[in-house]
DNA sequence: TCGATCGATATGTATAGATATATTCGGTGG
DNA sequence: CCACCGAATATATCTATACATATCGATCGA
């Protein structure tokens, strides 16, 4: 029996006959593939006008939850792939957050024409302007991640004129750098001497790498990876339709 | 100056606005905080009726991109935090989309009553029925993931009539279940002598830790841990705005 | 039997107007 | 000066209608 709520002035007539067909998809009651009722048929049941419901139909597929044809009618959608977002917050501000001393540190700071490696990280061409930096951050004075940055400095010059030693690189790009697109890659690796050292772990304590690329419009502005120490550090995502 | 395409066939006219403002918001043209024209102003440039600009601006408003308040107008909403897409699709599909032939083995199977361990990780009741079930996934013959999983038998009932030998949990709940939140947290580990074993590797081995639980409205559905050789496997995640 | 055509039907898109509601702004009286 | 009231205004929601478009299915002809 499909649940049809009686009227009621808390709501408007759009919210109601939503949260009726979604309550419907989402308890299962119409499952996968099960033929939503018609828009004319949703008009009779709720004595309302065809535009009404149309927008109520319309954004249930936008959210993905039905599958509309023509002729055909509207179905009830099969889940889609699993997605999730996942938050990419500050590291200061998420440190401070948990009430936690935030440290920074700059390691290295190079200016140098982007050698073969450089150029296929951040996506440009080799000898073209880049600046390398590798800092190190803190939690309540231990370290939780090394980052290895490229920047790309025919996009942002005003970079050179930041010295980063005390501006962590990603603070000062969010501030300064609007960005249109971002890709992640997050995968487990063993730490070598290098990086175990300035981490103060163990070689071969598993970490957490997340190297990103950003870019404006069609220029490449910075590759990073972060480099996590494992049992210090973990990401989280969260999704709800 | 703001863009407005000239009219054209190739588009609707509800495609043709939203294109527009999307570009003057993207482009940085309009910051946030920029009043966005108001709805009979745009009725005016488009020479169209109200109800088409406003289905764009509540759209957009949906999307995040706006900000709409009576009387005060419309702002061009200051960027969220940032976020990116994760992408965690079937494995079966992923594994065969990369053209590698796909294993899957039951290695266990439990049907009991919820220890305080399970109840903890499900978020259900101790005592309460449940499904345990170990996996393992293979690509080309290689194990690549070690699934463990619990299925809150309260909640889908229909899963203790599957015996999961062949067809993966995974397969099977997005087939059959409809979710509406899950939430994951992602680390890296060292694989202990058990997991190991299992997954043919060296024990102490980075591995990619990948927790995640669902809930279908307030009921936990199922709650599984998945762990990848560090090697073998990366997540990733996109994003443009 | 196969295939082209055509009508029925459900959704897609847009118009024009009406009422409702929240919020700002200006004035008014204490 | 401030509290309060009411007008103006922009969005929120809904109705009734119209025509466009895709597609299923039946009918008819080669």
């Amino acid at each position: 029996m499909e649940s049809v709520t009686p009227a009621g002035p808390s709501a408007t007539l759009y919210q109601r006959i939503r949260r009726d067909i979604e309550a419907n998809i989402l308890s299962g009651l119409w499952p996968p593939g099960y033929r939503v009722p018609f828009e004319h048929e949703l008009v009779e049941i709720y004595a309302c006008s065809r535009m009404t419901v149309n927008k109520v139909m319309t954004d249930l597929a936008t959210a993905g939850l039905i599958e509309r044809k023509r002729r055909a009618g509207s179905v009830v959608a099969r889940p889609r792939a699993q997605q999730a977002l996942l938050s990419i917050p500050d590291l200061k501000a998420e440190v401070e957050g948990r009430g936690a001393r935030y440290g920074y540190e700059l390691l290295y700071r190079e200016r140098r024409a982007a050698r073969r490696a450089d150029a296929d990280r951040l996506g440009v061409q080799p000898r073209s302007p880049i600046l390398a930096l590798r800092c190190r951050h803190r939690t309540d004075g231990r370290p939780f991640a090394l980052e290895d940055r490229l920047l790309n400095l025919s996009e942002i010059p005003e970079a050179e004129r930041e010295d980063f030693s005390v501006v962590p690189p990603n603070t000062w790009l969010v501030g300064y750098v609007p960005w249109t697109g971002a890709e992640h890659s997050i995968s487990a690796c063993h730490a070598d001497a290098e990086a175990a050292a300035l981490l103060e772990i163990e070689p071969g304590h598993a970490c957490l790498s997340l190297e990103r690329r950003t870019w404006r419009g069609n220029g490449s502005v910075t590759a990073v990876t972060m480099l996590h120490p494992g049992h210090l550090y973990r990401l989280f995502a969260r999704f709800t339709p």
